[in-house]
Parts: structure tokens; sequence; C-alpha cells
DNA sequence: TTTGTTGCAAAACGTTTGCAGCCTC
DNA sequence: GAGGCTGCAAACGTTTTGCAACAAA
């Protein structure tokens, strides 16, 4: 059994996903994908234009079409955190995490609460399919406060 | 005592936020913070702007600068939901609702959930002063979720 | 009187779209 | 071979910016 997070288990699910919905294999997709899955933190596809010139050169275009597609098949989740470029971010398998975004630097960080995900998992919706969630904190991130202070 | 969602409230909060800042207490500035607080649900520039053509007419720049300000002076917060315009909503007072979000329509629903509200604010952060927070489901509404089962 | 704010229009920005040619299937 | 996909560039729509005139302090 691959392991879950592995590049070769991502691309069978993405496989698998194109082959159901009649989308074909191309070449920039796959390599769009494993580009993605190096990620350890957000990106966005700024990132991924420029970063992907030296590997496999593609459009903008065609990285806005794949996203599309790794969206709709749950690969990456999108968050629009009020910065001018939308971020994107893998989804790795079981842990859900938050995020705490400073107001004034937009600096953003992880973190993870078990109860606060029980609570969020355990409710019920009668009329409503959930997929997944985004919880997002605001507030100043601890450098924010201290200059801050610093200006009074 | 004023009731904290009256306009007269709000209003003297956002005056004595422009005046702490040195910013001016202009006209316009009090007519958007007005036609803002008749909103019950989410509201976009657009919104504003075409409807307030009757009431006292502003720019759109001006509804941009006033709005930056009440996010400053947390009068109202900002929902980034993935469409063209950024949603807005007026924060009145105590009752923090959650969103859920059909990843199909973009219909936007309320809900408000009291363990999970404690179970974020009772989260203690050691290098994070929190303002407020938001939290979206995704997922399908009911009638998309017929829709979908219908196409098949 | 000073200078922050306004309205207007142009610019900027990320994202989407149209289209001819290419390459999966 | 059919038609979905790509790259390119133009178009789009929201938001930002520059600037002269205005008005709050």
């Amino acid at each position: 059994m691959k392991d879950q997070d592995s590049f070769e288990y991502v691309k069978d699910l993405f496989t698998e996903y194109l082959l159901k919905h009649h989308h074909r294999k191309t070449p920039e997709r796959f390599a769009i994908l494993e580009r993605i899955f190096i990620y350890e933190q957000h990106f966005t596809v700024e990132m991924l234009y420029n970063q992907m010139k030296d590997s496999y050169r593609v459009s903008l275009a065609t990285i806005y079409n794949t996203i599309d597609l790794l969206l709709e098949c749950n690969l990456i989740v999108k968050h629009l955190l009020g910065g001018q470029l939308a971020q994107y971010e893998k989804v790795s398998g079981l842990n859900t995490h938050h995020h705490l975004i400073c107001t004034r630097c937009g600096k953003v960080k992880e973190f993870s609460d078990k109860q606060i995900r029980t609570s969020i998992q355990s409710k019920q919706f009668v009329h409503f399919q959930l997929s997944h969630y985004s919880l997002y904190l605001y507030g100043l991130c601890s450098k924010c406060q201290a200059e801050l202070k610093n200006q009074k």
C-alpha cells in the first residue's frame, strides 16, 4: 500500500479522476501536479508559473485549468486570504489545520486543535452535505504587536 | 445606554476612531456607514455604489477608502468567498455566526453553533492576539444535491 | 492655512477567454 | 480523425492610484 501523501498515490487519484470525467491525461497536468506536491506551504499561481520555467514550461491558462481540476477532485484547496493572489495548498491526508492570519503584515501561520476540529466535524446538517471547511483567525502576530508598541 | 446595534452607537464608535487616528469626519463617510448598517445580509461595493445613487452619491474610490477604515476599526468584516466581488458584512454585537457555502451554486447561508464558538474562543495563543475569525464550511446545498442526483 | 479627502479617469492586477494549432484518445 | 487541450495574447472586472479641486480642522 502506497503512502497516502506520496506523489505516486496522488498521481493515481488524479489519473482516476481524469479518466472518470473523460479528461485527457496531458503531460502538462502531471508536471503541474508534481510541482505542487513539492510545496510544504501555501503556493500561488505566480510561484508555480515562475518556478516551473526550468522543468516543464506551461502557460498560465494551463495552470489555471489544471488547478480547477485539482480543486474539483479535492487534491488541493483554495484560500482567499486578502492579498492580491489566491493561495492554494495541497490536501495532505488527515490533518486538517487552521490558519492564523496577521491583519497587519499578512503572515499566515498554521495550527491544529483537536477540540476545534471535533466540534466542527461532529456538527450535523440536515440540508447540507459538507465536504471541507476553512477556519481563519485574524489578529496580530508577535512581531507586529511589538512594532505597534514601539510606535507609540 | 444605547443599543449596541443601533446606528447611533456605531456612528459614535466610528467618530471616536476617526478622531483618534486624525482622520476627517466627512459626510461621505457617515453616509456610507449609514447605508451599510441597513443591510441585514452580506453586501458588495457594487451594491453600495448603485444603491447610494439616490441618497448621497459617492465615488468608488471613496467607498473603498471608507470600507478600509471600517475594517480597521472592526465595524465590518470582509469575506472572500470565491466570486468576483469581495463581500462585506457589518459586525453586529455578540452573535458571531458561521457560513455554509455551496461549492456548486455559490449560495451562502449562515448558521451559529455554540459549541463551535466556544471551542474557538476559548483557545489561547501565546504569540498571537486574536481579533476575529471566520469559519467557512463548503459543500452542497439541498437544491444542488437534488439536481446532481437527477443528472445521473 | 494646512493638508487630508474627494471625484474622476486611467492604470494595475489577477484571472478568464478566444482562437489557431497540437496531441490524446 | 475527432475534439479536448495548449500557448499566446487580448479582454475582463474589480480594485488601486494619480491628480487637481475641495473642505475639515
